[in-house]
DNA sequence: GACAGTCTGGCAGCGACTGTCAAACGTGAT
DNA sequence: ATCACGTTTGACAGTCGCTGCCAGACTGTC
């Protein structure tokens, strides 16, 4: 409970911090390769653990679950997405800014290289599909009053259509990587999500 | 694998078949109790095996995880949901067909109540929704042939459109649901769904 | 009744994950 | 340099979902 000087942005100051954020590194960057190499279910934390030179204890406090250790940091995701989203100008209708959203969250990858890997791993592997769903429902959540108040208030249940809004965007986000995948990274996603919004809203 | 006479659609014929029949219901309505009792995630397998009198290895053998304890067979939903769209007249647009589909999955379910209970628990155990999520994205992917033939290929890309169009149903679903959930089931589900399409489609 | 085919329970084991606790370490003051 | 302090770490044991294996009990057939 210190407040150590930081210098504004530059590096952080004390050594714990810096062994901290290389022990992250090294942890984060042994387990994707082993994730690619031989795939998420075959990988085990002890093995993770072993070649990254920690505990399985310690790396478990470094990262809650072993779904964490996709890395990128997927939280930053829905951060990102609700700053963005709430950064749009306010006669901005519901699809612009969500639109705004999913393109400011791709951009977040390094690289294209990156992000396909990445994707690759969440659509072929079932068990993390499943906890990546549902990360992105509580971004849904989140995202839930910044929608709602873009809509025009009409009938009532404008919970039932901010969801249904919300959810569809991530649907065609889905659709639109998911094809970007099989592809094998040509062309851009925001193209095929904006001829997925087509199809659907037509 | 004998090929048991089974007098049509009549009761099983073997002692087996019976008794098997029992311990599933028995299996499943305790897990049902205890589920909505104390919590899914506070219910382990073992209080369920001791209550229903059988062993956990037995238990496994029925079910073979624990979120398919949740009963009704959500499998059944998958089935149901292809057999009723690919029955659809040929002319009827991907919304009229995936309509009538989510149609006759809702009419599937015992009772209001029964419904309410299993949405409830759907809805607020994150643990539940995800692996709920990873089958319905079976559900999905079966879906794709038989949309994707019900769509105007234009542009190339169909699996992409079909994909988001089947996503977004799903979407609508959801959204439905969980509005009729909140409201501890008031009104119809399908209006809420309707609702959500116009809101999404408008 | 003997035989074959199933079903069951118990046990050991795996992998993800958590609580605990003593030991190692960085940090700031003396 | 040294000391006390708080943080971080690793090891250990334990929980829970789930699976493989094996011996024994059961059902159905001849």
């Amino acid at each position: 409970m210190k407040q150590e000087a930081k210098s504004a942005t530059g590096a952080p100051t004390t050594l714990w911090d810096r062994t901290r954020q290389l022990a992250s590194q090294e942890i984060l960057e042994t387990a994707l390769r082993l994730f690619t190499e031989q795939g998420y279910d075959e990988t085990t934390i002890a093995q993770i653990a072993r070649e990254a030179g920690v505990s399985q204890r310690t790396l478990f406090r470094y990262f809650g679950a072993k779904e964490d250790l996709l890395g990128g940091g997927q939280d930053r995701f829905g951060q990102v997405l609700m700053d963005t989203i709430s950064e749009q100008p306010a006669d901005a209708g519901v699809w612009e800014a969500l639109r705004a959203g999913v393109a400011a969250v791709l951009a977040l990858h390094d690289s294209r290289e990156q992000a396909l890997e990445r994707f690759r791993l969440l659509h072929n592997t079932a068990s993390l599909r499943a906890g990546w769903l549902e990360k992105r429902l509580r971004f849904q959540e989140n995202l839930l009053p910044l929608i709602e108040t873009r809509m025009d208030a009409a009938t009532g249940n404008e919970g039932a259509k901010a969801r249904a809004v919300i959810a569809t965007a991530f649907a065609c986000l889905d659709a639109a990587s998911m094809t970007w995948v099989a592809n094998d990274g040509k062309g851009e996603i925001m193209g095929l999500y904006d001829e997925c919004m087509a199809a659907v809203r037509g």
